[in-house]
DNA sequence: GTACAAGTTCAAGTGAACTTGAAGTCAAGC
DNA sequence: GCTTGACTTCAAGTTCACTTGAACTTGTAC
C-alpha cells in the first residue's frame, strides 16, 4: 500500500511513484493493481532521501542503488559499501563549505574578491577549464 | 561590457543579465544601451555564487544584498555583517552533514532504517508537523 | 446499493536558475 | 560598403524533482 510507505517514511505517494517510474525502488501489484512493497523498500528510500541531502541527483543515486544486488536481499555490509564512497562526498562538501566560510570572511570582507589578490582567486590560469559557467572562486571541478 | 564581466567572474553573460533583472546586480547604459558595469559588481558577483554554493536560493540572496547601503559603496564593514549570518547558515549546513554522515554509517549500515529503531528516525510524533514531502529521518525543519 | 477512501494512469503544471534562439543595433577593420 | 563580433531585447525552451488534476477502478462500511 503506498500510502502506508508514504506516511512511515515522509515521503509523498506521488513522489514514491516517481521514485518507481525512475528505477528507484520497485513495487509488486496486487490483482486489483495496487502497488506493494517489500520491507526494504523503506531503507532505500531513507538511502534516497539521505543522499539528496548530500547533494547527489536522482540520476545519481539510482546508479549507485544498482549498485546493490538485484537478487538477493542487501546486507548491512551491501549498504556500507555504497555508505563508504558517500561518506568521502560528505566530507568533500564540509571541506568545500569550511573553504567557503573562509573566503567569507577572509576575502569578502578585506576587498580581495575584486579578484586580484586572494588566494582563493586564480582566475587566468584556471579561466575555461571549468565548464559552462565556470567558477573558479569555487575552486570546484564539478560546477554544480 | 558585459563580456568582460563575464570572462573576469566566470559567470555567463545571460546569467548576469538575469541576475540584473532579479535586482542583485545594476548597471549603467552607455549611448548605444551597452551595460557599463561599475568594479564593484564583482564582489557582488563574488558574493552571489558563494552563496548559491551555501544552498541560499537567489531571491534569500536578493534579500541580503538589499541589506547593503544603496547611496555608498559598501565598505569592509558591510560586507562582513552580511557574512556573519552566512557562517551561521554554513555551520547549520555542516552540522547536518555530519548528522548525515553518522545516519549513512550507524543507521542504514546497520538496518535501523527500517524505521524502528534508529535515533535518528522518530517517526509518529514528527510526522505531518513538517511540510509536504516531510522527511523525518533529517530532523529538518526548512525540508528544502 | 451507494457513498467514500484509497488506489490507478497519464498529461500537464510548477519553480528555480538559467540558456537558447530570433531578430535587430552598433563600431571597427578591410 | 560589407563582414565580423559584441552587444541588445524578448519569448520560449531546458533540467530537476516533483505535484496536481482529470478520469477511472477497487474495496470496505453502512
Amino acid at each position: 500500500m503506498i500510502g502506508e510507505v508514504a506516511k512511515r517514511s515522509g515521503v509523498a505517494a506521488s513522489a514514491l511513484r516517481f521514485y518507481e517510474e525512475r528505477g528507484l525502488i520497485k513495487s509488486m501489484r496486487e490483482g486489483s493493481g495496487q502497488r506493494r512493497f517489500q520491507r526494504s523498500v523503506l531503507r532505500r528510500i531513507a538511502f534516497i532521501v539521505f543522499a539528496q541531502r548530500i547533494g547527489l541527483t536522482l540520476d545519481e543515486i539510482a546508479t549507485e542503488l544498482a549498485k546493490l544486488p538485484p537478487d538477493r536481499a542487501p546486507t548491512g555490509t551491501d549498504w556500507s559499501r555504497l555508505s563508504n564512497t558517500w561518506t568521502t562526498r560528505i566530507d568533500e562538501r564540509i571541506a568545500e563549505l569550511e573553504r567557503l566560510r573562509a573566503g567569507l570572511t577572509q576575502c569578502i570582507g578585506c576587498g580581495c574578491l575584486s579578484l586580484d589578490r586572494c588566494t582563493l582567486s586564480n582566475p587566468g590560469d584556471r579561466a575555461g577549464r571549468l565548464g559552462p559557467g565556470a567558477r573558479y572562486w569555487l575552486g570546484d571541478k564539478t560546477t554544480r
